[in-house]
DNA sequence: ATATTGATTCAT
DNA sequence: TGAATCAATATA
């Protein structure tokens, strides 16, 4: 039986229709997408949408825009470096989960298990561009002068998003609290490319990736 | 340039 | 049990 078009178009299954912040947001990103070398996965988190979803759903939204590499094998500044201890679990467990460590006896700071397998590699989130939940991140960050200071730095990405200790651990891959997307857009074609900031060890890697065209780099 | 602040780790 | 370390921020 043949449709006329109007037909056809409606013939669509509305099921099959992503739901809005899915569409809004775009997809999320794959295990496969965090098992492999945090040096090749750094550099490919510019772009990605970094999304807590709170208790009673609210979203606050960044833009990852800085990053940094750490790997534990042969990086003397990886938290891992030095083996398995009670605060690295995270790091030394599967990738696409988040570790929060807490650092100068103040900040919280997020970072994406990497791998491949069970190597424990992670990327520093260091900078994101406040994309949504403006008031919510204004609200957790009451020192912020602009809305440039929300999230331009490790600890106040985190504190902007709400992420602590209870976010240690989190599956960013099964649906939780806090997932990473890609809404489409690509990471710069020719990022910044520069040493890691705030070490004492290993100072002359070039594993820091930055978007060169955002204000939000910190 | 400097004060802040406390968990984590390793060495007694 | 104690000292050293620490992937930062805010204010001056």
């Amino acid at each position: 039986v043949a449709r006329r078009p109007h037909e056809r178009a409606l013939s669509v299954d509305p099921a099959a229709v992503p739901a809005r912040s899915s569409r809004r947001r775009g997809r999320r990103l794959p295990r496969a997408f965090y098992d492999r070398d945090p040096l090749e996965v750094a550099p490919e988190l510019l772009g990605k949408l970094l999304v807590r979803v709170e208790d009673d759903g609210t979203e606050t939204v960044a833009r990852i825009v800085e990053v940094e590499a750490y790997r534990g094998l042969d990086d003397p500044a990886s938290h891992a470096f030095r083996g398995l201890t009670p605060r690295v679990t995270t790091m030394f467990g599967p990738p696409g989960h988040l570790y929060v460590y807490f650092t100068y006896g103040m900040h919280w700071c997020a970072n994406v298990v990497c791998g491949p397998g069970l190597a424990p590699g992670a990327v520093l989130l260091r900078a994101g561009e406040p994309v949504a939940g403006l008031d919510r991140m204004r609200a957790r960050r009451p020192k912020a002068r602009t809305d440039r200071q929300l999230a331009s730095g490790p600890a106040r990405l985190a504190q902007a998003l709400g992420l602590d200790r209870r976010h240690d651990g989190v599956d960013l891959v099964t649906g939780g609290p806090v997932t990473l997307r890609d809404d489409g857009t690509p990471p710069p074609e020719v990022p910044d490319v520069s040493t890691r900031i705030g070490i004492r060890v290993a100072t002359d890697r070039l594993w820091r990736w930055s978007d060169p065209a955002s204000p939000h780099v910190s």
